[in-house]
DNA sequence: ATTGAAATTGAAACTCAATCTCAGTTCCAT
DNA sequence: ATGGAACTGAGATTGAGTTTCAATTTCAAT
């Protein structure tokens, strides 16, 4: 059933680390988020869950995740990095208004194909992408 | 002939800013790169030089570029921002290698295609874009 | 030329995301 | 149980980037 919580499992199982106690509440937190976060927002989800668990550890977990394939990290010019689940995302670009710093997503099956001609003709390996494009969005081009 | 010089002499005209000498100074070294730099890339250039100009001023400048499209901001997961020119570059996709950090570029047209589509389909305008992705490079990989 | 408003510079102080350190704790294999 | 390895988290630290502000430069209008 948690089919990302198990790939996490085999991932720490290989590189002989544990599934702690705080690895599991944090991992679970993500597993059911469906929105961009940031770090920094869930420090504040564990801090007003009182179930306080330190800044520290909840960076180590989070990079853990990034490592093992279920998060990819991407930039939105905010100061700090953002995540999102990846576990089976169709293709999408992210498009950041430099005005007002909305984020939207703009499905692109293309991105696919960019990435596989990569795999192929560069020989390189284990791909997480990032497509960014950054404007002005329609309601801010109104005013 | 120096095109880029014209074209930020012009958003600097369209914005009541002034070419400054310092600002000519950093342009004009920017205008004659053809790698990725930092800011701090930039403000080490000048203090070998001798022309010391204020940090401050280099990041100023740059973000003026930047606004003006004559410079990309990307992101290389090296823990600050790399900045490259844009004018008359053709589209292309930057490679990251997670294990020895170097970039390489992957040329494609298909870029242009996504970012036409945004700016036709999301009403998008005034767009730079920037397509990363990070794996493992075929070296790395041999190891 | 003189004046005054606006833009500019840059040193220093500051912010804040992210990392490092290290002492104390937990877990696991023997 | 015991030793070694992994783990946690508070606090200190780092470093990119921003803000502040006093002093300077520029430009348009007189």
């Amino acid at each position: 059933m948690n089919n990302e919580l198990s790939i996490f499992m085999t991932y720490l199982e290989k590189k002989s680390l544990r599934l702690t106690r705080q690895r599991e509440y944090i991992s679970q937190k993500i597993f059911t988020t469906k929105k961009h976060f940031s770090v920094e927002d869930m420090v504040d989800v564990f801090k007003n869950n009182g179930g306080a668990l330190g800044r520290v550890t909840i960076y180590r977990t989070i990079a853990l995740l990034v490592d093992a394939g279920l998060l990819n990290e991407i930039d939105f010019n905010k100061g700090c990095k953002y995540y999102e689940r990846s576990l089976n995302r169709a293709s999408h670009a992210h498009l950041v208004c430099k005005r007002c710093g909305k984020v939207t997503e703009f499905a692109s099956s293309q991105l696919e194909n960019i990435v596989d001609k990569i795999r192929v003709t560069k020989a390189f390996e284990d791909i997480s992408y990032d497509f960014k494009a950054t404007g002005v969005c329609s309601a801010c081009k109104r005013k």
